[in-house]
DNA sequence: TTCTAAGTTTAGCCTCGGCTAAATATACCC
DNA sequence: GGGTATATTTAGCCGAGGCTAAACTTAGAA
């Protein structure tokens, strides 16, 4: 069995080259808060063992056996972070550390009785799409509510799931998923972004904003189309 | 945090200290699956750490600060195993295995979760019982099957839970927890012991019988106490 | 085209928790 | 009470996965 640090570096490089495009060592190093060498270290380690192509100086590339660790784990995360809040019932800002620790010790047993107790999802709390059992995932490419033209209408479908803070603010101010947003207006010089969730307005600062991926929607729409 | 490993070492010292009273360098290293020299070692680092105190070449035990993370990591085992069992669908054979790489990661939240899910139960699956939150076990002491006279009739209050195949074996013949027994009789020589579980006779080895852990009760007594 | 800052790798070190082989203490037998 | 078997500890080693400091690449600015 691979060791957790490999887990969490293949997951990490996985989600990195996602959300980047290419996966630099100082983006790893960041995400994983280990120095740099650290990384250049254990990515020679993960080259001998062919599960990442290193281009020194350049980037790291997972081979398809690493993509298939990588997403493994990934499924383990979010099936974990589904279960710690259906059916245990944490809140959402609450199941992505304890599922961060969860991912590298359950056993498929584990896995495949969370799975059916939940209906086979295909989505997790915070709206990120959890992986087949054969490495099949279905990514969909939202753009950022920071990013959205005011007058839009959207409907939240994914939210940045690491900083638990934020995921308490986004919940307090209705910003959950599938909620319908409307942007009134965007404050210059990289101001707040004003949205009205229900009744309510509220002003999000950009940092905040940006973790939001919504779905943009015609201004009258109903009901938003549920991800289930 | 303490280290699995030292979470490990702790929960085994309390075991060994229960079952044999007397704990030693070999029986640890049996118990734990490494070396003699392994354990001196950590027994020394537990030892600077306050957590055990060490007699050398004579024995070690627990100090109340180690006996206190023992009984945590013992709560964690035990609640894991009674949630997987009952929660999760989990037959008594699979529950060790997988609450033992569990313990150690679980967080005080997701022990309180499980514990009012069951009820705050106080048996684990195989009889053993749940130290309370603040430390507190009670335990009782049972004979084994396996030193009881022909003739004895006798309730299963709690089984070894370490090999899964002997479990499997046990719950074939109905021998589960408060399942009610007879003595037939015990073969000569160190024989098997004969048994009347219901309607059927059973003839166990000397091994399995005593792994099985017997309340005695009047031969023609009517329903077992339940001990839940 | 050359210089320099930022990014990356290398070198050397550390802790943790294992191991084997050798030394030493204990206990038991005669 | 001495000799020996067994248990335990010590000594020295290893791999995993971190770290810092120094060396080296790369790319952008001048
Ligand atoms: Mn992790
Ligand atoms: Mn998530
Ligand atoms: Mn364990
Ligand atoms: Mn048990």
């Amino acid at each position: 069995m691979l060791s957790a640090a490999i887990q969490d570096y293949l997951k990490v490089i996985y989600k990195v080259h996602r959300e980047a495009g290419k996966v630099t060592t100082s983006a790893l190093a960041e995400r994983l808060s280990v120095s740099s060498a650290s990384v250049t270290n254990m990515i020679k380690k993960l080259a001998e063992m062919r599960l990442v192509k290193h281009t020194p100086y350049k980037q790291v590339v997972l081979t398809p056996a690493g993509e298939k660790i990588a997403l493994e784990i990934l499924r383990h995360h979010r099936l974990l972070e589904l279960y710690l809040a259906e059916v245990m019932g944490y809140s959402w800002d609450q199941v992505h550390d304890e599922a961060e620790k969860l991912e590298h010790v359950i056993s498929e047993e584990f896995e495949e009785r969370m799975s059916a107790a939940l209906g086979h999802p295909s989505v997790d709390p915070h709206g990120h799409p959890i992986p087949s059992t054969d490495g099949k995932i279905t990514t969909t490419d939202h753009g950022r509510l920071s990013d959205l033209p005011s007058g839009s209408h959207a409907v939240v479908r994914r939210v940045d799931d690491r900083d638990a803070d934020c995921l308490r603010y986004l919940e307090q101010r209705g910003l959950v998923l599938n909620a319908r947003v409307e942007v009134i207006r965007r404050e210059p010089f990289n101001g707040p972004v004003v949205v009205k969730v229900g009744s309510d307005e509220h002003h999000l600062g950009l940092e905040v904003a940006r973790r939001v991926f919504v779905e943009k929607t015609a201004p009258g729409a109903g009901e938003p189309v549920s991800a289930s």
